[in-house]
DNA sequence: CTATGTTATGCAACCGGTTGCACGTCAAGG
DNA sequence: CCTTGACGTGCAACCGGTTGCATAACATAG
């Protein structure tokens, strides 16, 4: 057995196994390898038809359309097949069906806590309908998702897009070739399930407001995120509404990092409360505001969006919560309702949020919040 | 336009949505629904070669061999197929290749906090070599994971199981049929990526001896998971270099909710010391912990596994750190490896990991810790 | 006993690419 | 001038299924 402790780079370890592995194979992983890719290339429905002595298509029908077979022959036909081993090909399938039996879902950025649950719940609903699912990462480039999308269109029957960076022509122009769902964007005649965050952004600034407060910072997210248009908009009416004064502090991607980043520009502000376009931001500048000194939420209240640190922030966060998870579970439902039946238009699913009130919101402070006491 | 807020169930948001959207469809809607999968059905390779005067040959071997044809046929074809929308088709390119351009990942629990940035790094490295990848989501379950493979292995090149539940005998039977690679599970003669977090366990008992500790609990995880494996066996051979006593205690999945359902147990062993399987189980620990009046670290010192919250808990959790994301990259950049040269063999790469002492370890109390204040 | 179904199965074409082999052209070598 | 080889391209078979149509067997009705 080789072993490599600590190593950095995928690359590096790449060439050193294998230049070390060339020897000590034991016996039995030489025999392994034998078996690897080594037997007869996987049984076909021809090997099949040929042990049980019937035609190809006998075979085919045994498996896709059973009651139009007599029992015994189906019965015999499953058996054999069950004991050499078939699995039927699903790119043989889809070649001459057109239907693939995959669909593809494209995240922004899956390490980022908002989209986990949403996978998950949208991989486990395919699976349901027994359809496999690829997973792209656009990496908040609309580039990136187009790549991917381009790729995985020959594949799928169809695709679900969340949050997409795409461009509305390059969201339209895909989906004329394939049923297409958008999760959190909306455009019109596009199938698509959206999260309301305004009415938990609304909530949040009342709440706000209740507290005294008279000015907000609002860190917006990626540009090109309907959810940081709809929760900037919602920023603003709501500024309207409770007659506060909002500044906006712009980190371009979503991330801790990002959260930390603007926290001079938070504090130069002299807002006495933040509301983050998400939670991961948020967490970031909380960090950042308590590493100068600012106690929150003594100083500054800060409000998240998304909810998905549950009460593990320290104090914990307030923010606004949505259910990620039935976003996907809704997302993949409908996209495979459109191809069962071809009955779709311009459906519009709508999911509400609301304000979950934690431990980083408090009474406006009498005096506006010192600078920061550390340099920088 | 539609619109259901507050929606609790999918079944019956489907069903609503496709019974209201029959009507108001706005005329640009309609057209855009005329669009859709109503154009011809995507161009073909023969239709390249009618627009371009040559055989479908030649623009098949325009786009995979194009040094074997003339470099002005070349360039013509290219154009004419990126006029008409020509785009590959993999289903049909991968029978009569074998080669499908496509992998499979598959792990227990996509929204388990230790596994996304495994999959983003996996699913990236697989992209550099224009691979498109599948997601499975195993639950948990071996039954389901057989499942999952069972439905992609005909139409992928090769498999990277991580952290499996299934049987030895089971993963040997698909590594027979395609390229295969674990993470987080030790099989001998199947390639794979080990995160040796018996590193970090031993130093995470060494810490707590110096502390004084003498009892310690450990929280374990998945029996079928080989991560729970080496580390509880990491903790009994500990336990002896050091001279602790240590109890076991079962939580069958690792979950905050695990987390808080085992407290009883560790708070009835006396211990001063909890090693939890990993920070999501240790994080329900902590609550749990706290809820019934115990303090941590001053009654008991709490240290977790995966180091995936970051300081985001409260105290900030003492855990041992891994690099998820690393064994993600190495794992299929080792999958892609076998797919490229066959010169596979028994690989087997061992990633380290280390201590990160935050603030959840302490000195052992003078008294053992009390009982829980509140009742049950 | 023949006309008419009904049911179970086989034949062969087709899905959209890939590829071994054959063919034609043109240039260099004998 | 004729061979020989290299080069560029086309033909046709093949990958592993699906499916419309034909056919054979058998039952029922006229």
């Amino acid at each position: 057995m080789i072993v490599i402790n600590c190593v950095k780079r995928a690359m590096s370890l790449a060439i050193h196994h294998r230049a070390l592995l060339i020897h000590n194979l034991p016996t039995e992983s030489t025999s392994a390898m034998a078996d690897k890719n080594t037997d007869r290339p996987a049984p076909t429905m021809a090997d099949v038809a040929r042990a049980a002595d019937v035609s190809k298509s006998t075979v085919s029908r045994a498996f896709t359309q059973p009651n139009m077979l007599g029992v015994e022959t189906v019965d015999r036909i499953l058996e054999v097949a069950r004991l050499v081993g078939y699995v039927p090909n699903h790119a043989a399938r889809a070649l001459s069906t057109g239907r693939h039996g995959n669909v593809a879902l494209v995240v922004p950025d899956v390490a980022n806590p908002f989209f986990p649950p949403l996978i998950r719940a949208a991989q486990m609903e395919a699976d349901r309908s027994n359809f496999c699912v690829f997973l792209g990462n656009s990496d908040e480039s609309w580039r990136q998702e187009d790549k991917l999308v381009e790729r995985f269109v020959s594949q799928v029957e169809g695709l679900a897009l969340v949050a997409s960076r795409l461009s509305e022509e390059r969201i339209r122009h895909h989906a004329a070739k394939r049923p297409l769902v958008l999760i959190n964007r909306d455009i019109r005649g596009i199938p698509r399930v959206l999260i309301d965050s305004s009415i938990g952004v609304n909530d949040a600034m009342a709440h706000l407001a209740d507290l005294g407060h008279e000015r907000l910072v609002y860190v917006s997210g990626p540009a090109s995120s309907w959810a940081n248009q709809q929760r900037r908009a919602a920023v603003r009416s709501g500024a309207k509404a409770y007659h506060m004064e909002v500044t906006i502090v712009a980190a371009k991607v979503p991330s801790y990092e990002s959260g930390r980043a603007v926290v001079p520009d938070i504090l130069a502000s002299n807002a006495t409360a933040v509301l983050a376009f998400d939670d991961l931001t948020a967490q970031g500048i909380m960090t950042g505001i308590a590493d100068r000194g600012v106690s929150v939420p003594g100083q500054i209240s800060i409000v998240g969006c998304d909810d998905v640190l549950g009460a593990a922030t320290y104090p914990s966060l307030t923010t606004v919560s949505n259910r990620s998870d039935e976003a996907g579970r809704a997302g993949m439902s409908l996209l495979l309702d459109m191809l069962n039946s071809r009955a779709v238009g311009d459906a519009c699913l709508v999911l509400d949020t609301h304000l979950v009130v934690r431990n980083t919101t408090a009474p406006k402070p009498n005096r506006a919040p010192r600078r920061p006491a550390g340099a920088d």
